[in-house]
DNA sequence: TCATCAATGTTATACAGGATAACTAATAGT
DNA sequence: ACTATTAGTTATCCTGTATAACATTGATGA
């Protein structure tokens, strides 16, 4: 089998670099890197990446309705709703019905859930951080962050 | 609320610029979306996005045994299984067992399967092609997929 | 030799994310 | 008043991914 470049993998003798081209690929290879990240260092606060998101929006956001925070997360209506239970459960958010309209529960962090975000958030400073450096700097960071947002 | 930018969401007056900062929730985004239009332009032919790559990777390293693919893809054994018998019985790889050592099972294209992928690629280069298009240029999708090299 | 251990592939199973349909309660439109 | 729409909820399903147990075959060392 033909090796362009020598770049054989040692272990397996294969030829890897036939998914260089493949954007798609290198992109969910990445993702899931930099989400395994996330998760081992947000382990000791029950904290998954999308319920990081979702908080950070709460907080941005106070007072919104789970429609406009789901749909802003693109995270289907019904799967939000255990997503939001679990953290009322734990104190960290609270469901305010509107009085202007009744079906409505606009969402808040508590005390506790602000301190809890507080926290989080020095620790995803650190992950970015980590990022920026293995990117090569902030400027870079800045490109990459551009380049997907062309794509999304 | 404070909004730096005056780049309001319009229908929900939602501050999104909140997850500005978050690499990972980005990347999660673009490859989302990347995907779902794979998945759509291959509708058609009945193949995901793995399901190309390991046949891009069968094709260019013919002859190797389930495990090492499946270790390529970041695929568990065990799953790889199924998706391996799937394309075998629709006739475009094969297992051969290997003579010298009869667990292996040594994995092929077709000539089915080289036909098939060869219709494949011609999508997928018009996908890259897009995706180029949307990055600005081949400088901008080579400094991409070097970028996310770096964080996989 | 042969007893033991490791590698390959397989089956069964479980769990998380994401998707859809059907429902209740409340509001808006006519 | 009657109807349609919206917000939230429940139940359910599908997919992808993870783990455990297993059979077969091969490698290793006493």
């Amino acid at each position: 089998m033909a090796k362009p470049d020598g770049s054989a993998e040692p272990e397996t003798g294969l030829y890897a670099d036939a998914t260089a081209p493949i954007v798609g690929y290198r992109l969910r290879r990445a993702q899931i890197s930099v989400f395994q990240r996330f998760i081992s260092v947000f382990e000791p606060m029950q904290l998954r990446p999308a319920e990081y998101t979702m908080l950070v929006l709460i907080a941005d956001n106070p007072g919104h309705k789970q429609t406009d925070i789901a749909d802003a997360l693109d995270i289907k209506h019904a799967n939000f709703v255990t997503l939001v239970q679990d953290f009322e459960t734990r104190g960290l958010i609270e469901r305010r019905p509107a009085s202007s309209d009744r079906r409505i529960k606009a969402l808040y962090l508590t005390q506790q859930g602000e301190a809890f975000l507080a926290r989080a958030r020095v620790l995803h400073d650190d992950m970015e951080k980590e990022i920026i450096d293995r990117l090569g700097g902030t400027e870079a960071r800045d490109k990459l962050v551009q380049l997907l947002e062309r794509l999304a």
